[in-house]
DNA sequence: GTCTATAGAGTGATAGAC
DNA sequence: GTCTATCACTCTATAGAC
């Protein structure tokens, strides 16, 4: 009774879907069971290592999604500017224009952070830095640069806590255009 | 062979940090008995509506002190550049300089939402309109006013999260003292 | 036979309620 | 402390692909 193995990457971004919602501690293997339609057995299969590899494995997923559609375009060395404006529409095409949650940025304010220190520290580690790069490269001093980066990053988190908080979007579609702007500036 | 009650502001102080340390799953029965010391039925004496009605004390002693040291100020209607001053003093005290995170933003970011969404909404909106009054009063424009204050809160919100993520103080030291100027212009 | 994928009963530990 | 429910997880029993 073969079953068609459920596309990896789709199996992953519902796992991750659960976490969003729920968090790590709140993401049971019940819940996980029932949204992916997988038994334990499978979800085992998957993932020997229990809910922790598949959180890692979520948190993976999304390190490489940053990397290559937020980070890359912030290190082209032709245009700047532009990388910056790709940053930011795949930060609003991400986190649904602020309908969706950061789960890096949850998983840093709970207990989870313990687990995936590493992962959560590269993940806006790596964020800020490049980001700072690619303002040095359009002109910024560097100390500024960083600055305007992790200004920036940050805008980005507490934009989404907001939304969040308020039910509304347009909290964090405020946030981005304006720091569009910032950069641009 | 009867005990002294503890003090129920003491208490609360303990049960919130448990909460604020673990989030709202992780802040299990079993810790909040260990950090404060009682059992599970003192702790159902002093709150019979169990975890819920603890959270809940929660976050109406925290809306209280914010009410009292950070909205307060900002109704100062002499000198709003001083109440805004000092709504940034509290915060920084408040949050330890960033060593200590924001329950309610993390409440904000899990399920805990869904049982707590009014007190969510009211801590931010409340913050927010303090601030954008008196920034009008300051001399601001209405829009530009609340627009500032959003920023300015989702500003403070991000920068916890990130000096969370990097475990580094200065990021929210940094964010404070930039707020500061921001709002001073 | 071997491997991968499946379901799910059953494990002890621990949860929150009382 | 006692209760039941649920937790993460293990294990057995299959299924079909090769």
């Amino acid at each position: 009774m073969r079953r068609i193995a459920p596309d990896s990457e789709n199996l992953l971004a519902i796992v991750a879907e659960v976490f969003r919602e729920h968090g790590y501690e709140g993401a049971s293997l019940a819940r996980i069971s029932q949204a992916t339609g997988l038994g334990k057995g499978s979800l085992y299969n998957f993932f020997p290592g229990g809910k922790e590899e598949m959180a890692a494995a979520v948190l993976a997923h999304i390190a490489a999604w940053f990397e290559e559609n937020v980070f890359a375009p912030l290190r082209d060395e032709r245009e700047p500017d532009a990388g910056i404006g790709r940053m930011l529409d795949a930060t609003d095409l991400y986190f649904q224009s602020g309908g969706r949650v950061c789960l890096v940025g949850a998983f840093a304010l709970d207990d989870s952070r313990n687990r995936f220190v590493a992962e959560i520290k590269s993940y806006f580690g790596d964020w800020v830095a490049h980001l700072a790069g690619a303002l040095e490269r359009a002109g910024h001093e560097k100390p500024e640069a960083h600055q305007l980066a992790e200004d920036t990053v940050a805008a980005i988190q507490g934009a989404l806590t907001l939304s969040r908080a308020f039910d509304d979007t347009e909290v964090f579609s405020r946030a981005l255009a304006r720091a569009r702007l910032r950069l641009a500036a």
